[in-house]
DNA sequence: TATTGTTATACTCTATAACTATA
DNA sequence: TATAGTTATAGAGTATAACAATA
């Protein structure tokens, strides 16, 4: 006989006190949190997160946008088309680097995103609801200790 | 406090300001790490939790690893049969339950497991090598309030 | 020689539905 | 009716190699 609901695995759970654990589960949470609050706008976090850095002041490039995503730059190629397709971003050459695109957010891209950007803080607010103000400040700076570490 | 709509500063919520941008960041980062430490032991991140889940002292049943690593049950049966094939752990039927089955680390399993362990630790310490212990600490605790949130 | 973008391919992970046997 | 495990399948994500154009 299960009991209701909570988890009751004893606390000699070495798993638990894993961080790769921990991340990998508040990460499972929140791309399904992310995609779910995104679906209304044909957008994924994948194809969301390459808008948003498309929309920036400077349009990065493919290669850029494959290293910040930590993406295989095959990857990117496919969501670049995508987005494009739609009309969400444009390809530009880079007048410095002529091997290079930059990605730029189209003014239907920006349009986009600002309501999609607004159904993703929303969805983010319910997942560190658990979470004051300086200590998602503080689990902010901590975390980008590790995600840009390599 | 704003009682009205969403916030407008549009500059100011740059993805690198995002919970869960970070967070896939430096999920990437830690499942490369842990997959790369883990493969001299023929294990990936994912068979290396459902294996340390079943060297509990409490044999979890498989519902309770999908839950608990927020795996459906369906991908927890190929876990279970890859681990079971390998000898590394057994299921048994739950005495109580006649639907359920109990996943038990076998010697074998136990033994693989403790040198893994050592491994992904290593990979670990890397991964949060910008991190002081006290840090570390915070991090684990505000992390956990987002991974069990749900 | 090295790098940017591209194509191709294979593999892993995720999500869903349906089925069985028990509860 | 509901739950545990299973099978099947499709779609999304990850990883690698090779190539043309350019640096």
């Amino acid at each position: 006989m299960t009991s209701a609901g909570t988890d009751e695995r004893e606390s000699t759970t070495r798993l638990d006190d894993d961080l790769s654990f921990l991340i990998a589960r508040a990460n499972a949470l929140s791309i399904a949190a992310g995609n779910a609050a995104l679906a209304d706008f044909g957008l994924r976090v994948r194809s969301y997160s390459v808008l948003s850095m498309a929309a920036e002041a400077v349009g990065p490039s493919q290669r850029e946008i494959s290293d910040h995503l930590r993406l295989d730059p095959s990857q990117v190629v496919a969501l670049v088309d995508d987005l494009q397709g739609r009309e969400l971003v444009e390809r530009r050459p880079d007048s410095r680097d002529r091997r290079a695109n930059v990605v730029v957010a189209t003014a239907a891209g920006r349009t986009l995103l600002a309501e999609a950007r607004a159904a993703v803080l929303g969805a983010e607010r319910a997942l560190h609801s658990q979470l004051a103000d300086d200590d998602r400040a503080v689990l902010v700076e901590l975390l980008r200790r590790i995600a840009f570490s390599g």
